[in-house]
DNA sequence: ATAATTTTGACCAGCGCTGTCATCGTTGCT
DNA sequence: AGCAACGATGACAGCGCTGGTCAAAATTAT
C-alpha cells in the first residue's frame, strides 16, 4: 500500500540517499544508477510523501496563488490552470484570497510563505505590480512568477508571464474604427493596473494610426467594477457631444454602462456600441452580449505555473529559462457594436 | 519569525507535551493549563507544522473541497468561508474541481483522498447528493461534510449543513403574491440538485395555502444555468396565457430569463416581475437588479468547514456533535419585480 | 492527616525524507 | 605505476511534531 524510499532502495539495490538524489533531479548520479533507480520507482508506484519532504527540505511542494479580484470568473479560471499544472508537477496549490490594500499586505505575504513554507508564488495584478511585494519576495529568496500586462519582455527577467493589453486594445479599437466609429470614448479601469493604461495605450495608438486626434474628454478614469461603469456612462453622456462608442477598459466595466445606458433609453448598440475587455461569461449574459477580447486565463495560469517550476526545480539554471511567453487576447465580435448609421461594417460582406 | 511548539511551551511556562495536548484536543488536561497555553497561543501566533504533524501522526491536516459548479461566485464565496475556518484551526485547504459526471469519479475521489491523506472533505452540491461519494468515503472512514438542501435535520445525521430552500422559496413566493401576482411560473434547476425540487415545493407551498392550483405549464424543467433561463423564458411567453411573474431557480437562470424576455421586447418588470435565488453578485448588474434570496455562502462553508474539524478532531464524540445547522436564505427585494398592473405591493404603505 | 486520583513533564522513538560530510571508486595526469 | 583530483555514493543527524510510557507533582477525596 504505502511505498517509502527505503522500499524503492533496497529495490534497487542502492542506498536511500541516491533515490533522493534521482528524486531531486540532482546532478552527480550515473546514467545506470539513474535508470536502476527510475526502474525500482515506477515498478513501486512509489510517491513521494510531501509532508517528509516539506519537513526534511527548506524547499517545499507546494505554491500559493495570493490574489485579490472580485472577478469570480478570473479566479477561477486561474485556480483551474494552476491546478492542472501543480498535479502534472506532483506540486500542491494553496489559495490565499486577500485583500492588496491592507497595510501589513507584504507582511502577510511574507509570513504565508514563511508559515506554508511555499516554493513559489503566482502573483496576478494587482500583486504582480506591487514592487514592495516583488522586493520583499526576492529577500526572501522565494521564486515567483508574475503575470503582467505588457508586450515586449524585458531582458534579463524570466519570471513573467506577459498579455500583450495593448495588442489587443489596438484590434478592439480597430473593431470600432472599422464599424465608421470615430467619436470613441474609453472608460479606464484602475490607475494602478498597468494593464489599464496599456489598453488605453493601444486604444490611444489605433485611433492615432488613423489620423483622428484623441479627445480627453472621451477618456473617463474609473475601476474594474460594474459600478465605475454606470457612472463612466453616465458621465459621457451627459456631454455635449456623445460619442457613438464607448470602448470599456474590461466586461465588468461595459456591463455597467449597458446598464447605464439602458437606464438612459439608449439602445445598444443602434444609438451606442460598447465594447468590453476578457470575455468574461456573463460578457455572453447582458443584453445584448458584449464584443470583447477573449483572454485563455487558464493557460496563461498553467504556463505561470510551468515557468514557476522551472525555477523552484531543485537544480535550476535560472539564466538558461528562456524569456517571457506573451499573449494576445483575441477581438471577439459579438452583438453589443453595430455600424455607424446602419451601415454594414466594411469587412464584411461588402457588395460590388 | 517562525514560532515552534517549543516556542509555545516556555511562554507558556508548561512542557511541550502538554502543548501538544491543548493542540490535540486531548481529554485530562485543567482548563487554567488549558487557557493559559491558549494564550501563548495566541500571543506568539503559533500555527502548528503541518507538514510535521502530518508526518509525525497518522491523521494529517488538510481537507478537500471536491466541487462541479459553473457558478464562480458562489466557489470564490465557498472558498472564503472554508479558508477563514481552515486557518483557524491551522488547516490546509485542498481544492479539486472536477467533473461530477465523469465515470470514474468515485475512483477519482478516494486517490484524492489517500494520495493527499486528507482528513476530511467538503461537498457541495451535486456530490453531497451522490449516494455512492458517501458511501466510498465511509467505506475509506474519512469524515465529511455535506451542504444540501433541506429544512429538517434527520436524527443520527450529524455532518449536514442544511439550506432551507424550501422556505425561502416560499418567502420569495409570497412576495411575489403579496404584489397580486397569481400567475406564477417557476424555472427549475436540476432535476438531479435537490435545491431546485426544494425550491419548487417551496413555490408549490405558497401558492397552495394562497388557495390558488398550480399550473403546470407553468412549471418548466431546465438546469442551472443562463441558457436554460432564456429557453425557459422563450417557452413561457410563447404559452396562450403568459404568467405575470416568474420565479427562477438561481439568479443565472433569472438573467437567462431577463436576457430573453429583453428579446422578446418585454418590459421588466412592468409586464413581467422575474425573482431570482441566491444573491450572487451579478443578480445586481442585470438590468434591472433581480429580486432574489440572499443565501450565506461563506458562512455556510465556514459553518460546514466547524462541523467537519469537530469530526476530524483526535478525541472527538460523534455522538455529541450537534444537529445540523439550518440557513435560511432572506428575501431581498430589487426592482425586478414589481406589482401587479401598477398596485402598490401589500405590506407596503396601505393607506385607509 | 493520608490515600486516591488527576494532571503534568521528562524522555524516547519515529514519521519519510533531505542536507552535510565523509568515504569510496574512477579517471586523468606526470 | 603512482598520485592527485574529482565524481559518485552512503552514513548519519535532524526537520517539528505525535504517541507512548512512566514517574513526579498537584489536586481532590476520605
Amino acid at each position: 500500500m504505502k511505498v517509502t524510499i527505503n522500499d524503492v532502495a533496497k529495490h534497487a539495490g542502492v542506498s536511500i540517499k541516491t533515490v533522493s538524489r534521482v528524486m531531486n533531479n540532482e546532478p552527480s548520479v550515473r546514467k545506470d544508477t539513474f535508470d536502476k533507480v527510475m526502474a525500482a520507482i515506477n515498478e513501486l508506484h512509489y510517491q513521494p510523501n510531501a509532508a517528509a519532504r516539506n519537513l526534511a527540505s527548506t524547499r517545499s511542494y507546494s505554491i500559493g496563488y495570493i490574489y485579490d479580484n472580485p472577478n469570480a470568473y478570473y479566479i477561477i479560471d486561474m485556480q483551474k490552470g494552476l491546478l492542472d499544472s501543480c498535479k502534472k508537477h506532483g506540486y500542491e496549490l494553496l489559495i490565499h484570497p486577500t485583500n492588496a490594500k491592507s497595510p501589513g499586505i507584504v507582511d502577510e505575504v511574507k509570513e504565508l510563505v514563511t508559515k506554508s513554507r511555499l516554493a513559489g508564488l503566482i502573483l496576478t495584478p494587482p500583486f504582480s505590480e506591487m514592487p514592495h511585494i516583488a522586493e520583499a519576495l526576492e529577500d526572501m529568496k522565494v521564486d515567483f512568477v508574475r503575470i503582467v500586462s505588457g508586450s515586449t519582455p524585458s531582458p534579463g527577467v524570466h519570471n513573467c508571464v506577459l498579455i500583450d493589453d495593448f495588442t489587443a486594445a489596438f484590434k478592439i479599437t480597430n473593431h470600432l474604427l472599422e464599424l465608421g466609429h470615430t467619436d470613441i470614448a474609453f472608460l479606464c479601469g484602475d490607475e494602478e493596473h498597468s494593464s489599464s493604461g496599456e489598453r488605453l495605450a493601444g486604444f490611444k495608438a489605433a485611433l492615432t494610426k488613423r489620423g483622428l486626434t484623441v479627445n480627453p474628454k472621451y477618456i473617463v478614469p474609473g475601476h474594474y467594477s460594474f459600478e465605475s461603469g454606470v457612472e463612466g456612462a453616465k458621465k459621457l453622456m451627459a456631454l455635449p457631444k456623445r460619442p457613438s462608442a464607448v470602448f470599456a477598459c474590461n466586461d465588468e466595466i461595459a456591463a455597467g454602462a449597458l446598464f447605464s445606458a439602458r437606464l438612459m433609453n439608449i439602445r445598444i448598440p443602434d444609438e451606442l456600441s460598447i465594447a468590453g475587455f476578457e470575455n468574461s461569461p456573463f460578457s455572453r449574459q447582458t443584453w445584448p452580449p458584449l464584443t470583447t477580447a477573449h483572454q485563455p486565463n487558464s493557460t496563461i495560469a498553467s504556463q505561470a505555473a510551468e515557468l514557476l517550476f522551472k525555477h523552484t526545480r531543485p537544480n535550476a539554471n535560472k539564466a538558461q529559462i528562456q524569456a517571457q511567453p506573451v499573449f494576445i487576447p483575441e477581438l471577439l465580435v459579438r452583438e453589443s457594436t453595430s455600424p455607424l448609421d446602419g451601415e454594414k461594417s466594411s469587412n464584411q460582406s461588402a457588395k460590388p
